[in-house]
DNA sequence: TGGGACTTTATGGGCGTCAATGGGCAAGCG
DNA sequence: CGCTTGCCCATTGACGCCCATAAAGTCCCA
């Protein structure tokens, strides 16, 4: 698997570390990349985490912008300037700054979720409440496609999670 | 890392003097340039800073503009002409001219805001001014360039569904 | 196929190192 | 000379790295 797939919650230790999800961990070791990339999301108030790949998305947007051109230095600011490199300890763990914790409301506890090239963090109660307004959105998208969705399916149990 | 990325916020000393955050000195240091290339931002009340690769892109700005042409004459002098190499003492330190300080309204805090090839210094209240107007402007943009991705959702996988 | 042994993961805690900051001192320049 | 400026040392708190442990998962073999 070379995707960010699936989600996970874990709690800070009291030295606000957190561990990076295994699965997840395996993710960033085969896409090669030192530490974890981290920045604001623009749209939420969760993180967009990842690696090569991501910086990668990144860069192709910034390169888009011409040299010197205000909205370059605009896109620089926003997504160079708010992200972090934060290490990864031989543990597999995270220290989130508080700026990074602010933003997403995040106390004791994160949830991480996988998003393909990707993956977010939350904290676990807005992650629950935006996750049920998704699914209710796309049930109603599809609603009004025509196709019918499966009857409801709960939350997947997580091995070693709780939620 | 081979960017600046992130930013900071240090505090000047008695003497005026403030630290470079220990990651963009590393980056500096790969780039390879003694002291530090400043100078006050064309459009922001804020400093550009860097080494080699900001004077090679400024280099690149300069050569498009044709020879003695006035365009060519006011970019240098703008550019280069309110440039200062500041040193940089052992312990990663920059003391800040009077000119700098009082063009981006520095008094004794200041940030440091990375944009991949280079940096900028803000006086802390009007970085955070100009982030969250940056953010909004770079949402706009995002959201007129196309299709926003709707949120994924969908069925997480199952617990068995690693790698 | 059931159970035990090994492995992996999440989490905790100790400790040395480094970064940010403060202050002293001496050399250079007006 | 007085003040700036560059260099050295000291302090403190945060951070990285190591080792420990418990719980869960996986594997293997009788």
């Amino acid at each position: 698997m070379d995707r960010f797939v699936s989600h996970f919650t874990n709690r800070l230790d009291a030295k606000g570390r957190v561990s990076i999800p295994a699965s997840f961990r395996g993710v960033l070791a085969r896409d090669g990349f030192e530490g974890l990339y981290v920045h604001p999301s623009l749209d939420r108030e969760a993180l967009d985490c990842g690696g090569q790949a991501l910086l990668q998305e990144i860069d192709a947007l910034l390169d888009k912008q011409p040299l010197f051109s205000d909205e370059r230095d605009l896109f620089s600011t926003a997504l160079l300037g708010t992200s972090e490199v934060l290490k990864v300890d031989p543990e597999g763990r995270i220290v989130l700054t508080e700026t990074l914790k602010a933003y997403a409301g995040i106390v004791d506890q994160v949830s991480f979720v996988g998003q393909g090239s990707k993956f977010q963090i939350w904290e676990p109660g807005r992650f629950q409440a935006h996750l049920s307004e998704a699914r209710e959105r796309v049930r109603q998208m599809k609603k009004s496609l025509g196709t019918p969705i499966p009857p409801e399916v709960g939350s997947p149990a997580q091995r070693g999670a709780r939620e």
